[in-house]
DNA sequence: CTATGTGCAAATCTTTTGCAGGCTA
DNA sequence: TAGCCTGCAAAAGATTTGCACATAG
């Protein structure tokens, strides 16, 4: 891991007041070492860790994932009823989901553009807008 | 069940091909048996059938969905990671979905609109466009 | 030093599957 | 009758939890 790497990973961790541990760091230079976003399942990140070398049990990166969550640093995004994805973008934004490969990605921002939303329920407010474009192969 | 109620049960599994077995009239007595659309968790349908007095295992309703989705009957709805929503409605369309009480419902048709789309990567088209409203109750 | 984190294994929850017997066409 | 269906229990996969030990501040 780069000392560019390393620092911007601390500061990440520190955005969310969470203490910077061995298996944290670890996790945040993956998720956010390079500066750019990303998409990732637990059992994916579990095994990009493990690829460099450094031990971290899965139900920490479960655990951690989550923390990440809640300190607002990551947002899950529900793609897939079997597997949850985790994202490093913050706000609201489509996705494209990809059929063949299970893989998701940004779709490119500000080309979806909606001009009327439904009316809400009396009493509600909207939490999140979520947007999946599920592609397939073309024949 | 009214004769009305069975009736309609039965064309909607020859729509599909499906047998008319006790349990998946049953079942299709509860989802289309009034003429209205639903959505339903496996778990919720079963609790419902079992409400009527019919005997239906959890396993068979789960089959059972299935099957109604393989016949293209239902639609299987992706709205929380930890649960599955079927749907009898085939068509896209936005869902609310109610954080507070895990409800699922079909946003007003016609009140979304959707100017541009992102363009697709190439070689790939549009399986299915979700867009789920996830509504928080207001402070 | 004290409160937070972590690892492991076991528990939980939802969904799927194998197989023997039942029922529709 | 033949093949599709069902029930049950057990399997499977993803995620969470309990608890003893480790570690950041």
């Amino acid at each position: 891991m780069t000392p560019a790497t390393l620092e911007r990973s601390k500061r990440w961790l520190a955005q969310g007041d969470l203490r910077p541990t061995r298996q944290r760091l670890a996790l945040a230079a993956l998720l956010v070492g390079d500066g750019e976003n990303r998409h990732v399942t637990a059992e994916g990140l579990h095994g990009a860790v493990l690829a460099t070398g450094d031990r971290v049990s899965l139900a920490t990166v479960y655990n951690t994932l989550k923390a990440f969550c809640d300190a607002g640093l990551m947002q899950e995004v529900t793609v897939d009823g079997s597997r949850s994805y985790f994202d490093t973008r913050m706000d609201d934004h489509p996705h494209f989901h990809f059929e063949d490969s299970g893989r998701l990605t940004d779709a490119p921002a500000g080309e979806l553009e909606i001009v009327a939303l439904p009316s809400i329920p009396e009493g509600y407010e909207i939490a999140k807008l979520d947007v999946v474009i599920r592609l397939r192969k073309k024949a």
